[in-house]
DNA sequence: TACTGTGAAGCTATTCACAGCG
DNA sequence: CGCTGTGAATAGCTTCACAGTA
């Protein structure tokens, strides 16, 4: 292994989408002073079997030390490298209603490696507001904003009904990965990545779980004592 | 369990995964007036493969007609009994900060199947406050609410901090589905169901696969051609 | 010794390809 | 005929179990 290792594509889905969870352990055991960790303690953190933890990091390379366990700081600093968050990827949001809102304001703090360059919106009464201290644009202009402050990734927070165009024209402008909070399926070219978040579709499989239940289990009413 | 044609508890996660964005599908199909469909235009639609499709279905029972497909109106029907949407479930939102905001306003128009029955949150000058045409309660009487209410899902969109204390208070007072959006792992006993929402991993899968395209791929400025 | 990294096994999910049926 | 439903093949993921090593 030199360098940056032969630009490892081999990493499965599975494992990336893990990689997120471990880093924010890792984070934490750094702030509670914890310099090393065995893959037991840091899978249970993660909320991950331990074996699974160990394959998935046999991918990024050999970090470990037999006998001992993980360096918090170093496995952080690989895992940090390997998503691509050393950098700050410029983002931009499409639609201010309370979602977009809410996700300008998420994003504006807490997350490191991203950082919102623009905020979009077609209603003329939005355009020129302030949110999460950044002025909100107008859609009409994304062409150029997306260009000119070198956007990564789109966030889509539109009625359904306008996100295909707004992705239509992210994509002519060469994002390639944009997250979807709308409620609908995105047609991209090959080559763009979409992610789509849906709460409607996270509550309709825990009602699927909730159902099929067992009704024992669901008379909870005896459980409670009520605080005087 | 009998009148449920043998109590399905066989169908694959995966496939109850899929099964929203098919009812999805079929509603805007219905929408549109079309009576009947075949495996590979309702896959398209839903954007699966059409062999995917008709496997998932397949687990839910013989609904479609050879040499014809299925008819739009009695699936979508099938699939809501299916996912337990056929009822109201009630929800509790717990933390109405930005995001708990959001997730009231759209959970209080936009989805079948749900139903907020309750807003809670620490902060007193939020408390008594309407959102959403609801009046937000005190966490403090979490565990008189839910029980009253009869709360089957908790949403927890409080600070990290807070969510594992919250969680165990749903917990305890008998809800078993519970949706996190809290940058954290929830620890639950057997029998509960948790799904985590987190905007910051989506970020990162994304930011992981931009960074892993062809640099070529990633000149775009020439693409552009802006708006006179 | 106490742990990692990994071959091998087992399991789950997807896709192919076609028999079977309206 | 044209389509669904499904056996069989394939691909991908997880877990076991232990050889190897600091």
């Amino acid at each position: 292994m030199i360098a940056d290792p032969a630009a490892r594509q081999d990493i499965p889905d599975a494992t990336v989408a893990r990689l997120p969870q471990y880093l924010r352990a890792l984070s934490d055991l750094a702030e509670r002073g914890v310099a090393s960790v065995s893959s037991e303690e840091l899978a249970a953190e993660a909320g991950v079997r331990s074996a699974n933890l160990r394959r998935d990091l046999s991918h990024l390379g050999s970090y470990g030390v037999r006998g001992v366990g993980y360096e918090v700081e170093m496995l952080a600093h690989e895992i940090t490298r390997e998503l691509g968050l050393a950098q700050d990827w410029p983002v931009a949001i499409v639609g201010l209603g309370n979602l977009g809102h809410a996700l300008a304001a998420y994003l504006g703090l807490a997350t490191r490696g991203f950082q919102v360059v623009a905020l979009l919106d077609r209603d003329p009464d939005v355009v020129g507001q302030e949110i999460a201290g950044m002025i909100v644009g107008s859609v009409g202009d994304l062409e150029r904003i997306v260009t000119e402050r070198r956007v990564a990734i789109g966030v889509i927070a539109t009625p359904a009904v306008s996100a295909q165009e707004v992705c239509d024209r992210f994509v002519a402008v060469g994002v390639r990965s944009v997250l979807n909070f709308a409620a609908c399926v995105l047609s991209v070219p090959e080559g763009v990545d979409v992610r789509k978040v849906d709460l409607s579709t996270e509550l309709q499989i825990l009602a699927f779980h909730e159902q099929h239940k067992t009704p024992a289990a669901q008379e909870r009413m005896p459980l409670l004592e009520v605080a005087p």
